[in-house]
DNA sequence: GTGAAAGCGCTAACAG
DNA sequence: CTGTTAGCGCTTTCAC
């Protein structure tokens, strides 16, 4: 059915070897014999099968990427970045998403590791704690982490924590006192872990308590009345809420205005991950960003100069730049001592 | 370095042969050889290589996918319907974007044929006029579209024209006379064409005159200034926007809430997709909604149909049902001959 | 129940 | 400059 080099040979008149070197090395053909091969090879529609080639031992130019979910953007997003590098240096890649279930995780790592993929690129839910990293750095096999935030192994990503502080420290700064974190399952996410730290800190410096995350299934369609209770209600009820992600910030968003609250009169939203999504809600959602696009790229960079040996850079995690990107999701907060708005505290560049 | 079968034939002290069958057919082979094997296999870590199987003429079990990008949900919707599947059905997936480019299109195209993939699923700018396709269909090389709405090749869609029609009228039923088709730019793509089409046919049906289409650049930052000009100002400004897709719905949004107008008051606004991110922004989106993760999962059943040859119907484009997800972002338009609300035309379901 | 050997598409010595 | 040949990892007759 497809062709093959046989034919090609066939066709031309030539063994199957000069018909390799006209493809591979047509330097060293005889540029007659060039042309007639050529012929051939366009006659026929003759593609050279990267199968024959990869048994040979050759490079398979395949790499593995792994994440947990499309449908959040931040992960399409690094994708993007990561195809778009890939595609120009004549990589091939296979994509395999895990829904952060580590069984699928590693079924996704052995899956691709058959295939005999060069490197990989991963999201999984918990860096420092995966068995299955291990075994890749045992079997030698190349990998770099995305979003994964952690020193032990090779990893692009934010600095989650401080990233967190920052994002914390601006509430603060608008005058909110009363500020919760909202969360998916931090058990779940060492991103959430981190970013957690982050806001205790940031609470703690100012002197504030920090509450308990919160955390919410944020697959669900509405927000539970005990979450909404617990937001809504009551004296001491926090001025601002501090989301984990930019997706479970807008859903929040939806949830609060549905039970009739303004945003950000009577709630301030804060999110995480810069979705360019955010920027056209109303109002647009303050986050936290990271450059999702750019980790994607940057992990790719580090993968193949591991591959090719040219990475110099000993150290193993990498800290991309994070901002604060303000929106009108949060309000300030009039000082409790006088009229005026404290916007004295200055977020860290 | 990874172990090959012929390691595991020597850790165990059988033939290659043997230890094939062992994995392939294991009732063929002694219980007391297979549990040998099997403790090989275990103690290598080998893993069989697709490559060898797929030279052998086997099946590669390898599916193509392109799209033109994943900046969009509604691909990175599909996408994960059909990651879904075939990783359940223990398939691989190559990716490759394409950014709406030809060239890249054919060059996706070439690179996936070659690395032999059983099949193809795809979203090209314009169907009915590609060449490549063309091609695919004479190379004999299975593939389904999705998204792109033509009858001359096997494809999985919404009704984009009926669709178009529906929404159009929906605005008609809420009392809009003066409706403006926004698009990305019409040439470049089948389906904004039919569904111009369907905003035509609804226009004229209620004897209303269509207006051209408005193309935007959809990536600029703002709304330029002329077409802000032509939507703000005058008394024949139009009272609501059918917006071709719904990430043209959200820049559209943002630049007229830029221009102090309000949505829906000032303007109604009517996307097409059914982003999930649209009922989250305030107001919700109203859309034509299509159901991109099934449509992924439809193209994909269909695919593997004919891969395993028991596909059975004969027609090539499968249409599947829309829906017009209603939002706040319509308002009702008081009828001039009165006082009433024009609600009576009623959209078919 | 097991092994030897051929061959899938290709590249890379090695001869001629 | 070109052809012959071996071998990459695997499955699959065909013998034993």
């Amino acid at each position: 059915m497809t062709p093959t080099i046989k034919d090609v040979a066939a066709y031309a008149g030539f063994s199957i070897a000069t018909v390799s070197r006209a493809i591979n090395a047509p330097h060293t053909v005889n540029p007659v014999t060039l042309e007639k091969v050529r012929q051939a090879i366009n006659a026929l529609g003759f593609r050279p099968s990267p199968l024959g080639r990869q048994l040979r031992g050759e490079r398979t130019r395949l790499i593995g990427v792994v994440l947990p979910t499309l449908a959040n953007p931040v992960f399409a997003e690094c994708l993007q970045g990561i195809d778009e590098l890939a595609a120009a240096e004549g990589y091939r890649l296979m994509l395999m998403t895990t829904q952060y279930d580590a069984d699928r995780e590693r079924h996704a790592i052995e899956t691709l590791r058959a295939q005999r993929v060069e490197g990989l690129i991963l999201t999984v839910a918990d860096a420092d704690t995966h068995p299955l990293l291990d075994e890749l750095d045992q079997a030698g096999l190349t990998y770099v982490l995305m979003h994964n935030d952690t020193v032990r192994r090779p990893s692009v990503s934010v600095d989650n924590r401080q990233a967190a502080y920052d994002g914390v420290r601006t509430l603060i700064a608008h005058g909110h006192r009363r500020i919760l974190m909202l969360a998916g399952t931090l058990a779940a996410s060492d991103r959430a872990r981190l970013r957690y730290a982050g806001y205790s800190q940031a609470m703690q410096q100012a002197g504030l308590e920090p509450a308990p995350a919160l955390e919410i299934d944020f697959n669900a369609d509405e927000l539970v009345p005990s979450v909404l209770a617990h937001l809504a209600h009551g004296a001491s009820r926090p001025t601002a809420l501090f989301c984990s992600n930019d997706l479970l910030a807008m859903v929040v968003m939806r949830g609060l205005r549905r039970a009739q609250l303004d945003i950000p009169r009577d709630m301030s939203i804060l999110g995480f991950d810069g979705l360019a999504m955010g920027e056209l809600l109303s109002p647009p959602l303050a986050s936290v960003s990271a450059p999702n696009r750019e980790i994607g790229c940057a992990a790719w960079r580090r993968l193949v100069a591991y591959l090719d040996g040219t990475y110099a850079d000993a150290s193993l995690s990498q800290t991309l730049p994070h901002r604060i990107r303000e929106g009108a999701t949060i309000a300030a907060i009039p000082d409790a001592s006088g009229g005026r708005f404290m916007n004295t505290i200055r977020t860290p560049a």
